[in-house]
DNA sequence: TCTGGGGTCCTAGGACCC
DNA sequence: TCTGGGGTCCTAGGACCC
């Protein structure tokens, strides 16, 4: 029974821009984005509440932020440490419950059915008490949801911001959907509003009220789905996440500083991509078999392709090779200019990744071990392929350079 | 808006096999 | 070969999430 379940939804505030105010005191109380290298093309990852209140939103380029609010401070973020706070911050929810389901780096879901009357004398009183903990070890504040579903979980904790705490219950349901534009429901974004928009839906209660049939022809299974969101129902568990074998694919991507359509740098970028790529999937001892290159044109035209490998990889050489034959079945000779180039391995499995090892094989994983030490010991890119270098040698292409300088 | 980077899941058509 | 139907794999693209 749904009605029985007890669901949390952790959700961290700002969390990047949080982090970041935690570890350098002179940024609190300010108002910071934390985004890629400012001098290249990046967008806002996070903000802090500071530089949400002038309107600064995620997604949002940096001169645009700048426009709204001149004395914004971009900061260079640190995916290190917000893995390293983000582990942390899951230990502790796990101390209230082992079925922890982490959504993103920062929120996750608890099902408290079973524990939150160990851990408090109310459903409130525990929410308050992970909120604490996690202020007291981290200094980071957090709202919480607390629902019968994930769905309504997820819908508390985002009614509150910051430091929310906010609890639905199934009585809640008619007042709450009559009110809420349906795009506040997790899975409804920018195309499913508008289409649903068009059928004269745009509250949680129209949506629940659409009849079934109409939802069905004209949005297939997801159809019904929304439908229930509408209605607050949501059957779906909380599935604890094992730590890493819920992995389905890895990639990197990056968008030039400038669109190009220079061979050279094109195949530089791909390698140093597919070096990053391979050296995570080892650094797990994991490898794929299909390999797919994404390629963003001038216009922000978007193409992707895929192939299935003969063998499963997890070298930077192949995963390069394979990406460049895709690029040039698919895409050459160019029509635009290039903007971005992602590469990513799917269909990973943990298995001897080749049987046969042939002299070239195990000369091939030597250079790659000898990487991969070098990489841990010096930083990431401390050594690369020579063909990975093609980049540096235009100027008008930094993606290599800001790594060499830093040395 | 001069528009990042990391993912997940779903769909639909074609190839291929039985 | 003027041919059915089901199952599975592969590929491309779209929508969503943070």
């Amino acid at each position: 029974m749904q009605s029985q379940r007890v669901i949390f939804h952790v959700d961290m505030n700002a969390f990047f821009a949080s982090v970041e105010q935690q570890c350098n005191p002179h940024l609190r109380g300010k108002p910071i984005v934390v985004c890629g290298n400012a001098k290249l093309r990046t967008v806002v990852a996070a903000c802090s509440y500071e530089a949400k209140a002038f309107g600064i939103k995620n997604g949002m380029s940096i001169p645009e932020a700048k426009l709204l609010c001149p004395q914004v401070i971009p900061v260079g973020g640190s995916s290190a440490r917000y893995v390293f706070v983000s582990h942390r911050i899951f230990e502790i929810l796990r101390e209230y419950t082992p079925h922890v389901e982490v959504f993103s780096i920062d929120e996750a879901f608890m099902d408290m059915t079973h524990t939150w009357s160990l851990k408090g004398h109310s459903i409130e009183a525990v929410g308050r008490s992970i909120k604490k903990q996690i202020v007291k070890e981290l200094g980071l504040r957090s709202s919480v949801g607390m629902a019968p579903n994930k769905l309504l979980a997820k819908l508390g904790s985002n009614r509150q911001k910051p430091d929310g705490l906010v609890r639905i219950q199934m009585g809640d349901i008619p007042t709450l959907m009559a009110r809420l534009p349906i795009e506040d429901l997790c899975g409804i974004g920018k195309q499913l509003k508008l289409a649903l928009n068009d059928l004269g839906i745009f509250t949680g209660a129209d949506l629940g009220a659409a009849s079934e049939s109409m939802m069905v022809k004209r949005f297939g299974v997801y159809g019904r789905k929304m439908r229930l969101m509408g209605q607050g129902v949501d059957y779906s568990p909380v599935v604890a996440t094992a730590s890493d074998d819920s992995v389905k694919s890895m990639g990197h991507s990056y968008t030039l500083s400038s669109d190009t359509s220079n061979e050279e740098t094109l195949r530089g970028v791909l390698l140093r991509l597919s070096e990053k790529v391979a050296r995570r999937l080892r650094k797990k001892s994991y490898c794929g078999r299909t390999v797919s290159l994404t390629v963003r044109y001038a216009g922000f035209e978007t193409r992707s392709w895929q192939q299935v490998q003969p063998e499963n990889v997890n070298s930077g050489l192949s995963i390069y090779h394979a990406a460049w034959r895709l690029f040039m079945r698919h895409s050459w000779p160019l029509k635009y200019r290039v903007r971005l180039l992602g590469v990513s391995v799917s269909q990973l499995n943990r298995e001897a990744q080749q049987l046969n090892f042939l002299d070239d094989e195990v000369k091939r994983r030597k250079i790659d071990a000898c990487l991969d030490t070098m990489s841990d010991r010096f930083g990431e890119f401390s050594i690369v392929r020579a063909r990975a270098l093609g980049p540096l040698i235009s100027k008008t292409h930094g993606f290599l350079k800001p790594e060499i300088e830093r040395r």
